[in-house]
RNA sequence: GGCGGGUUGCCCGAGCGGUCAAAGGGAGCAGACUGUAAAUCUGUCGCGAAAGCUACGAAGGUUCGAACCCUUCACCCGCCA
């Protein structure tokens, strides 16, 4: 629905999604000639894609809003390579399991493009169809030839890997295989643009390159910036550590909505601009909300909404908004009606004790999973960290009484001001 | 194929026969302050109530005692062929 009558480009600039580029004003009288069809690829180097794969996604999504055709590729080839990074050479995952990763992560690319059968219906590929059967020879003649070591030698990962501990053919010919993607793309589509994460510039401008020189094709790409917080810190990391998935499986709508909840007010605006389809206006209101008044994170609460919605649907979302609401309210929890208890328990990480066994608030703590360990959970005790039903508990050997229990059977844990999880006792 | 260097906890990195569950930094977690923010300060940071157990690439060995010494294996890096 291109409901608004702003150029794509102009849209893509002041959301601050634009990084490098080929010529951008070749590009703009491409994209006004009709639609045209671009693709950015996602490797399966692990079982989901993670909230900061969503960028280049979302891109492929706002150019088919704005009357395009976007491909989205899986890298079924391309991810038993591994792209050089800068951590070092990977490990090789076996075929068995990129295939299979390719194929969740298949699953995971299609729910953000419509397929509607259209000249801008969306299409999906898996470049191992057009890889797997290469023969080696093919690979050297047809592919290698077109590249200089020298211009490979040149590229930064390359060279501050070849300053460590070096890298071996297999990553170093990654570059080859992508840039071959964009020729096959280019062939059989007539795709004109692809996009992607600034650290794949190098990648992408290897098959404008090889299209040029090969097809003798003028094609375009276009990176966004890596979503990096105010620190300066790699997108999507949960404080846990680990990445956030946009698999449920592994972590929660839950759990995604309340990690953006938390993001810091020097992040949110951005963030606002670059994951969500609200309009300037809407974000600059939140804008002038965050600075008047930060304390009611009118730009978080509406961040997290619009990107649970977006990941998890409509229906998850009013879940998640609700048990939020019922486990951090201002409200006694002892007040919530069964219900609605009940629905936020199904939405918090929970865990089950039986009373019988006399469980202390180090058991419950473990239970629930808000702490890894017993010594992590006395810890917690003893550092004040810990509440039941909103109570703060600081002995290690206190046990619920039936009459603590909320509606008969459950008991709300906290750990720290921002972990909740739910615990259902048992007789 | 030869020679040399390396493999330490979530990450980086010190340790080089007992006093090492292993310095230091980062990340994480908790507390104070706040707004489910940031910054700052403080505490904490393998498992276990404890005894103790498990850990320093893997397997053996020497020793009263090993992350530290020896042997073999695996992997990584560099130089030479």
């Amino acid at each position: 629905m291109a409901s608004v009558s702003e150029h794509i480009l102009d849209e893509l600039t002041w959301r601050g999604l634009i990084a490098q580029s080929t010529d951008l004003d070749a590009l703009r009288r491409d994209l006004d000639a009709g639609p045209l069809t671009l693709y950015a690829g996602f490797d399966p180097t692990a079982p989901s894609l993670h909230a900061g794969n969503l960028v280049p996604l979302l891109m492929l999504t706002r150019f088919q809003r704005a009357g395009h055709r976007p491909i989205v590729l899986a890298g079924g080839a391309t991810g038993m390579v591994g792209d050089p990074r800068d951590q070092g050479e990977r490990t090789l995952n076996s075929l068995d399991v990129v295939a299979e990763w390719a194929a969740r992560i298949r699953g995971q690319l299609e729910r953000f493009v419509e397929f509607d059968g259209s000249p801008t219906g969306a299409v999906v590929v898996n470049n191992l169809d057009w890889t797997g059967g290469m023969s080696v020879l093919e690979y050297l003649r047809d592919v290698g030839k077109h590249f200089s070591i020298n211009v490979m030698l040149a590229r930064e990962t390359v060279k501050r890997r070849l300053e460590g501990d070096g890298m071996s053919y297999t990553e170093f010919s990654y570059l080859l295989l992508q840039s071959h993607d964009y020729l096959q793309l280019h062939r059989k589509y007539d795709c004109a643009l692809q996009v992607g994460g600034s650290d794949q510039w190098g990648n992408i401008v290897g098959g404008v390159e090889l299209v040029r020189r090969i097809d003798g094709d003028a094609v375009h790409a276009l990176t966004a910036p890596l979503v990096t917080d105010a620190e300066g810190r790699k997108f999507g990391k949960s404080t846990g550590g680990g990445n956030i998935w946009l698999d449920p499986a592994l972590t929660s709508p839950y759990a995604w909505y309340q990690y953006f909840v938390n993001v810091g007010d020097a992040d949110v605006v951005r963030y606002l601009r670059l994951f969500t389809f609200l309009p300037r206006e809407e974000i600059d209101a939140l804008a002038e909300q965050t600075a008047e008044r930060p304390h009611l994170r009118a730009a978080q609460r509406r961040l997290a909404e619009e990107f649970t919605r977006l990941v998890h649907g409509e229906h998850e979302t009013r879940q998640v908004i609700a048990a939020s609401q019922a486990l951090f309210g201002r409200g006694e929890l002892r007040d919530l009606d069964e219900p609605t208890l009940t629905a936020a328990m199904a939405e918090a990480p929970t865990g089950s004790v039986r009373l019988a066994d006399a469980p202390t608030i180090v058991d419950l703590l473990v239970s629930s999973g808000l702490t890894p360990s017993r010594g992590a959970a006395r810890r917690a005790v003893n550092e004040g960290g810990a509440y039941v039903n909103n109570v703060k508990i600081g002995d290690e050997d206190w046990r619920p009484a039936t009459g603590d229990l909320l509606h008969g059977r459950w008991l709300v844990l906290r750990r720290g001001k921002r972990s909740t999880a739910g615990v259902e006792v048992a007789p």
